[in-house]
DNA sequence: CCTCCTAACTTAATCGTTTTCGTGGTTTAA
DNA sequence: TTAAACCACGAAAACGATTAAGTTAGGAGG
């Protein structure tokens, strides 16, 4: 590998002077730079990130928490695309990014340890479980932390709008005139416990009374366990007349358990997903749900890192709430 | 930050015995040893990988080129798996990802630049463009390197088996007695080839002979370009009896232009998919798919990687085919 | 008793950068 | 003419680790 000193012979120059060369520093001749640059493309230079950190204590690298919980990490649509976003948006910025894991070398160890030994400048927490201490652990350290839809005390956080959400999903199909509205919600986590408070708030606010069996559980982005709610609900002896699932891709079970009871949507039944994957626009019907905005999820989360990163005294951490849109598909049906 | 210098001077010992303690080296002394490894615990040492990285050459950090590549990267599942997998097996060997982008700072440079600046042992090109000229360089580079799904000269590939694979489906549906079989392809690609090569195999070993207009083309993972292809195939004279599709998402593009052609799976036509992706199992009915491997094609591949790293004279490329296995789904019909 | 070996350390060089503090030499101002 | 200011550059000290090459001290062997 050619280094500051090979080029450094070859322009009979000193090390120092070439490494302010090509920093643009400003305390060296033109004519120098001039040949100090063209003389490093000459022998193909390229510099030592490992020498720099070593030296200015900044990798322009951001660690990323990013566990695969039930499997469902990367291949979940919402998780993956705000991932690619922040990535995007910290590669614009210059910055590089390594995955969190629990082992430095062949020992295993914390997810802070992991990042200290890494060094990196800032720590991102896409997908993770948010009460495992060794996450606290790391949220709570001197390291620049983000975080994605669970809000820590005096951190930054960037939240999908989940209230909102929720409650606009209610009122639209209020206003198509369901009444007999059911909700089979995801796990019990955070963004769980703002839908169902979007959920409630939007009935209180409209006048709504919706009985308790109305409200079941089934586990996210799990289509066999909503297909086994919505049987239930469709076992009760009232049916609701429209059923918001917990998100997109749990609807493929509800589906089948709708068809499965001889019934048509939006026909004899309405129904609504929440994620607005790219699949909610290509079934037939479409289906209505509620589009959380990945793509500025994870470009403001990268840029909020980075602004902490960069101005750690100036910025303030703050927690950010990202607005979604209603995608009406074809799903919910006026009742007349 | 607390460093190897601290221990020395709180156990007084050296620098360079603490060194050796640490890392499990032979010469120093039982006791001396303990001392160290308790004194590290107790100060709460963590080792700088820049320092030891700077020293030894060596990062533990392994480049990942995994571009997106018409927004079908992070959220293909197919990729998406087999990053995961990969990541898992990496990591289990102590490894760490970092992606590689074609910028090192706020500049712009390539892949094997961005790879030589931050010193990654190898590369595995996941996703992306293999016949650009930034990615030759980075093959034919000094770097240790693994390819998914497209084989160079010389160098280590994991491929899915997608002759066999094709073939298989082929092979399968004509077992159920269909002849007027339509395949709809994806873009033009290595993957591609391979699949057309496999169609045509199992058609040429069978004596079918298939009329060129029910070889068609759609993007891949793009429903939409899909359902126009399907649509073409529904308005021909004489229409196929059963319908290949690209890959099971696009599958759902499909069975909504059979769906309004007035047409039911597999009553009227039958289908199948490729990819075995957890949708097909999920929908109703069960998508007839090849499933790729994904778990070994990302396990292989770390595990290859690395066997060429930490064996670069020893070890041999090789091009490894991973077989898939037919997912024996509901959507193709016994003819009679 | 002397030599030699070995175990257990230490010394010091080194990896490639960055950055502070000089140091001459030249220009400018008085 | 002289002092101050400025410019372009160099010397050298880090950053934190690894490791080859010494250096002890103590014991074994003759």
């Amino acid at each position: 590998m050619v280094s500051l000193k090979d080029i450094a012979q070859r322009c009979g120059v000193s090390v120092a002077t070439v490494s302010k060369a090509l920093n643009g520093q400003q305390d060296v001749g033109e004519t120098t730079r001039q040949r100090v640059l063209s003389t490093a493309k000459e022998l193909g230079y390229t510099a030592n990130s490992a020498a720099r950190a070593l030296k200015t204590n900044r990798t322009y690298n951001i660690g990323i928490l990013f566990m695969d919980l039930s499997n469902s990490g990367f291949t979940h649509e919402y998780f993956a695309s705000t991932l690619t976003s922040f990535r995007l948006e910290a590669e614009r910025c210059g910055y590089d990014i390594t995955f969190i894991s629990r082992n430095v070398g062949q020992t295993s160890t914390s997810y802070l340890q992991h990042a200290l030994y890494r060094g990196v400048d800032g720590v991102a927490i896409i997908c993770a479980d948010f009460l495992d201490p060794m996450v606290q652990e790391l949220v709570y350290s001197q390291l620049p932390v983000v975080s994605l839809d669970h809000a820590f005390n005096n951190r930054t956080a960037v939240l999908s709008d989940n209230i909102n959400g929720m409650e606009s999903l209610v009122r639209f199909v209020y206003g198509k005139g369901h009444r007999r509205i059911a909700y089979i919600h995801g796990n019990n986590t955070a963004v769980t416990e703002s839908r169902m408070t979007g959920f409630y708030r939007a009935c209180e606010a409209l006048g709504l009374t919706i009985p308790d069996e109305y409200i079941t559980q089934c586990e996210y982005h799990e289509p066999i366990s909503c297909h086994k709610a919505t049987k239930r609900l469709l076992a009760l002896p009232t049916t609701p007349t429209c059923i918001l699932f917990s998100d997109d891709y749990s609807y493929i079970g509800g589906i089948n358990a709708i068809q499965e009871a001889g019934l048509r949507v939006p026909e004899d039944i309405s129904v609504a997903g929440y994620d607005g994957t790219h699949m909610a626009t290509m079934v037939s019907p479409k289906l209505t749900t509620w589009q959380q905005n990945t793509q500025e999820l994870g470009r403001i989360a990268a840029a909020q890192l980075i602004e902490r990163i960069e101005h750690p005294r100036t910025s303030l951490p703050q927690h950010i709430v990202v607005q979604g849109k209603l995608l009406e598909g074809e799903t919910v049906r006026q009742l007349d």
